[in-house]
DNA sequence: GCCAACGTTGGC
DNA sequence: GCCAACGTTGGC
């Protein structure tokens, strides 16, 4: 990746009943689709998405945590699980877990992630976060800091 | 299991 | 193009 070639940071929802986490794990370096997103906004997300940009893994509903981090292994394509053009979706790779999963109710807790869209916007299943945000949460999960293999060069 | 928040649909 | 009705998501 060049000098100057940004990666952004992004979190992916995914009911744990559905699509977990060990799920994407053993889909391995690979990757897999993350299809079946029907709303605009987290498919414009996924427009934005450059191979190399990093992502939270998040399990909803019961378990409420980011737990792991994912790596963009394919730019947003059409969404195989349709026919209708309007529906496209970017592949990921499970990168590694996080050692302490980090909390909905930690985030909500703590006052610089206040302005996260996983704590305003609750309904969205694909969304950016600040590259600060990501700093943040990483320590808080115990990792240092991730960046791209791409990036690491 | 409930329900608030939000997005989408469709009638006008 | 507005907005009421409806469906879905996801926290609680």
């Amino acid at each position: 990746m060049e000098e100057g070639d940004r990666v952004n940071y992004w979190l992916f929802k995914s009911e744990p009943d559905v699509w977990s986490w060990d799920d994407q794990v053993a889909k391995g370096a690979a990757g897999e689709e993350w299809d079946g997103v029907r709303n605009y906004q987290a498919r414009n997300f996924m427009r934005e998405m450059k191979v190399g940009d990093l992502g939270f893994f998040y399990h909803s509903n019961k378990e409420r945590a980011i737990v792991g981090i994912v790596e963009v292994s394919a730019e947003a394509h059409p969404d195989s699980t349709t026919d209708d053009p309007r529906w496209e979706c970017v592949d990921i790779r499970a990168v590694e877990p996080l050692p302490r999963p980090v909390t909905l109710e930690m985030c909500k807790a703590e006052p610089r992630l206040a302005e996260m869209v996983l704590v305003k916007n609750s309904r969205l299943s694909v969304q950016p976060v600040r590259p600060e945000e990501w700093a943040l949460i990483c320590r808080m999960g115990g990792l240092e800091e991730r960046r791209s293999a791409a990036a690491r060069g």
